[in-house]
DNA sequence: GCGCTAACTGGCCGACCGGTCAATTGCCTT
DNA sequence: AAGGCAATTGACCGGTCGGCCAGTTAGCGC
């Protein structure tokens, strides 16, 4: 089953129509997208991609569905391989979550789109996520770590929108006067966060 | 000069074509929105469109261009009415800021729009609020009222993202189990953020 | 081998896109 | 009263959009 001489592999197809899809997506968002410049850069045939997925909005439904899957597998990975909760593994939560966007500015430009769709579908999965997070959140405020008068979600809700935003309005505020590059800006965020969760005599 | 027997009111036709393109330039983006749906809402032929405008680009550009000159000016506005720079007056720009994105769900996706674009053309007169802004900071730190150890800029950024993310994702966080109301996350998001920002012995 | 299924192709389609243009009409100036 | 000009109209354009379909071909089970 040598991939490289068979004429026809509808898997690899399929991937190649996702990939360069995704690519497209990412960058102009669903409706700048046409099918003909999709199906030149995924170098298959037009018909084929109505093949493979339909129409252009189930071929859009795979991407996200693709796309957000790696993301949630990504953050579980994470959840599983931590530690006690306490405040050192917030801050490196946020810490790795900032990276993870960082190195995935196409996970960032992919949930705006949806975002400004007003499309919620991957909420069962992100609900999991976050619900985890903050059973994480309450046990270290129960351990008296963490300042029990905030609701654990809104926790997890300012450095996800932190993050989110700063590598989604990238090219707005990284002209600001004086701003600093990503690692000086999440310093100061830390700063400001760890010091506004922990608690106080 | 009475507006409502005329029969033609250029001036008119500009305002009602400007107010149905923002209505749908920030309901829908820029490529999904049809010059003859647009034409259809603003109740003028399409040709009348281009004779005012242009073409769909130099359009989108006038729509952005009004809808942040009014956001200008009302930031500008606020700064004006502000007083003593000290932490209650940071505390209440946040809750300002917060709320006039709250009364102002298009601006918000304006911007989000605009991001996606990579458009940073309305910088000039932001990096001025920004740097107000910061100046302000700045004076309060130097007083002793906030820490001196983050870079004001990065504190501005630290709520503006917070407060655009939140109304930009609503449609995503709104279900995330625990998640409370507007006026319940701002209560916790200030906590955090006020306490994050307070100088420390 | 043989035949069935699915992968794949190229050509085609109607719709409709953004944009143009010539002609008409209302308003302002003088 | 008339002339000029901008506002406005509707017919029209070439291009291309997403999608379809008849036909061809490769692979796989039998």
């Amino acid at each position: 089953m040598n991939r490289k001489t068979q004429t026809r592999d509808p898997e690899l197809t399929r991937a190649r129509i996702l990939d360069a899809a995704e690519e497209l997506f990412v960058e102009q968002g669903f409706s700048a997208v046409k099918l003909s410049e999709l199906a030149r850069a995924a170098e298959v045939t037009k018909s084929l991609i109505h093949h493979h997925f339909g129409s252009k909005e189930q071929l859009w439904e795979a991407v996200k569905n693709r796309a957000f899957e790696r993301y949630f597998q990504a953050q579980m990975a994470m959840f599983e391989e931590a530690g006690e909760p306490d405040a050192l593994l917030l801050r490196r939560s946020v810490e790795a979550y900032f990276h993870f966007l960082r190195d995935n500015p196409g996970v960032v430009r992919l949930f705006a789109w949806t975002h400004l769709e007003g499309d919620n579908h991957c909420s069962d999965l992100d609900n999991q996520l976050v619900g985890a997070g903050a059973e994480w959140i309450r046990q270290t405020q129960r351990r008296g770590l963490l300042r029990s008068d905030v609701n654990p979600t809104h926790v997890i809700a300012v450095f996800v929108m932190t993050c989110t935003q700063w590598f989604e309005a990238k090219c707005h505020h990284q002209h600001w006067p004086d701003m600093g590059s990503d690692e000086a800006f999440l310093e100061d965020f830390m700063k400001i966060f760890m010091e506004g969760v922990t608690p106080r005599k």
